[in-house]
Parts: structure tokens; C-alpha cells; sequence
DNA sequence: GGCATGTCGTTAGCATAACTCATTACCTGT
DNA sequence: ACAGGTAATGAGTTATGCTAACGACATGCC
């Protein structure tokens, strides 16, 4: 094992700006990657489906498709195929637009609002358990991060 | 335009943590997404294939394939295929470890170590854009932010 | 009213990137 | 010397994006 025994992979203090970009875009993929591999084995649902239901429950249920696709930084057609998914799994229900018969309204059913509440800390488990490895600094500033790293992806 | 005008997508703050393990996991979902989007058109490499060129650059050129997957959290196959990608376009090369010979060693060309270094800077052109519009403090953040996340990435 | 243009969702086809399972080659310890 | 473990790989599958093209509907202009 003469190849890198120590195995850095990020620098332990991001001191300047001009590493910032780099580490800061390794750290996310990273951890996404993470992320989307520790979901709770006993929800057969992606972490993606999950997203769009708990973005649902967020903003009182009902959304459309492109209010989700927007939301999500996902084009339309992804955004109908997850939505295809969600509805045979019986989590979200179709309607029609009251007043624009193009659009389409995505809301919640019974029980996709069940498997959100029931899934709420349940499915960070993972990520939860390893925040309360953190100190308290650490976990206050990953609270200041989040916003920005939000800010980041919604930007232009 | 009657769902959902605000479209807040992200608590505007996050106060307790009950919170933090969503909307960080919300976070990073979409800023790695729009990373992937955003490379530089003129880079046919792909975001990822840039990460093990930038690993491997990190840690002095040359390091296994589990060596290399541990580092990117992928698993063995999954990076077998990038270094082979890596290595028909040239800019990794492929030898036998000088003591096992089950393992392989990818090694950085002459062209990979080029590209890193010209890609530097202009590989984060877009994050780098948006950094600069961050305020100091909140560049501060995220620079104490990215090794707490990578952390999270890496644990257990 | 009627047509031109634009918007929304969907379908179809494709690309990327990950996974698991199985296989091959090699190492190591008894 | 052989058994069992480990590294890389091959094959097949799945997940998740994208673009292009299309149909249904809305809107604005005459």
C-alpha cells in the first residue's frame, strides 16, 4: 500500500478563495452521492420522488408540473416521469387546472401526506444521526450554509 | 397563477435542527445538480470524470482503482468504467502495482496534469462567478462549511 | 369570430452514471 | 499446495437526467 496511505481527498482547511470552488463542488457530490445510497431501505421510494413530496407538503399540496420541475432544477419531462411514478405508487393525484386546461396540478393524496409525516425524521435518519456526531459549531454552520448552498443552485 | 407565487422551495433560515438534515440534503441535491448542467461546454470530460482527475492530481498523480472509487464513494465497477473512459481519451494511463498484482495503479499523463491545471480555474468558471457575488461572510461560511460536508460524505 | 403565436405537459429516444452479481486473477496464511 | 480473501473487471439493469417533437389549450391581434 505504497499509494497514498493518508488519502486527503479534500484539504483539511479551504484557506483561500481559489480552492473554494473545488472543494465546495467536491464536498456536495460527494455528499449527494451519499445522500441518495443511505435512504431507508424499508422506503421504496428515491430520494428524488421524496424530494418532490416533501417539496408538495412545503407549499400546502398542490403544485404543478412546471411549478415542481422549476422547483426542483429539473426540465418538465423529468418532472412528468417522477410525477408518473409518484402517481402509481398512489402518493399524488392529477387534476386539472381550475381556470388553464393546459396545466396540470400535482397534490398530495392521504396517502403521500402519511408517508411524508410518517418519513419526516425517519428519513434523514442517517444524515440526522450524523449531525449529532457534529459539534454544535459545526452544526451552526452548517445551518448558515444551507441557505447559500440554496441561494447557489437557484441563482440566475 | 394561482399555487404557489412564493415558491419558497427552502425555509428562508433554518432555526432548529429538526430542520438542518432536510433542507441540507435539499441543498446539496440541487446545487450538484446544477453543477453537473453548468460545466464548461467546451470540456467534452464530464463532472465526474474531472473529480478523479482532480483526486488523482491532489494525491500526487497516481492511486488505485478501489483506492480511487473509495475516495469518490462509488463502487469498484463504477470507477473501473470512468478510468476507462479517462484512459481512452489520454489522460490517465493504467500500470501494474510495482508489489501486488491485483491491484492497478492510474496514473496521471502528461495531458491529464495539463488539462487539471489549465481547467483549474475556468473548470469552476460558473461556481467561481457565483462565489464572487457571495458577500465575504458568506464565502466564510461556506469555507468553514465544505470540510464539515465532505466530512459527512466520508464518515463510517 | 378567427387565426397566429406562445405555453404546458407529454411522448419518444437517448446519454450518463450508478448499482448488483458473477468471474477472473492474484495474494496470503495454514 | 490449497483454501479463502481481495482487486479489478464484465455483463446486465436501473435511475435520472436531457432534447426534440407534438398535441392541447390560451392569448393577443386583426
Amino acid at each position: 500500500m505504497s499509494y497514498a496511505n493518508d488519502m486527503p481527498t479534500v484539504e483539511k482547511v479551504v484557506r483561500t478563495d481559489a480552492g473554494l470552488a473545488a472543494e465546495l463542488r467536491l464536498s456536495v457530490m460527494r455528499l449527494r452521492r451519499r445522500l441518495a445510497n443511505e435512504r431507508h431501505p424499508d422506503n421504496e421510494l428515491s430520494i428524488n420522488q421524496m424530494g418532490v413530496l416533501g417539496c408538495l407538503f412545503r407549499n400546502g399540496g398542490a403544485l404543478t408540473i412546471g411549478e415542481l420541475a422549476a422547483s426542483e432544477r429539473v426540465r418538465p419531462p423529468s418532472m412528468t416521469r417522477t410525477v408518473n411514478c409518484l402517481e402509481s405508487s398512489g402518493d399524488v393525484v392529477r387534476r386539472p387546472h381550475e381556470t388553464d386546461g393546459r396545466q396540470v396540478v400535482v397534490e398530495l393524496s392521504d396517502r403521500g401526506r402519511e408517508r411524508v409525516l410518517a418519513d419526516r425524521d425517519r428519513r434523514d435518519a442517517w444524515l440526522n444521526q450524523k449531525l449529532r456526531d457534529l459539534t454544535a459549531e459545526e452544526r451552526a454552520v452548517l445551518r448558515k450554509a444551507a441557505p447559500i448552498l440554496q441561494d447557489l443552485a437557484q441563482k440566475d
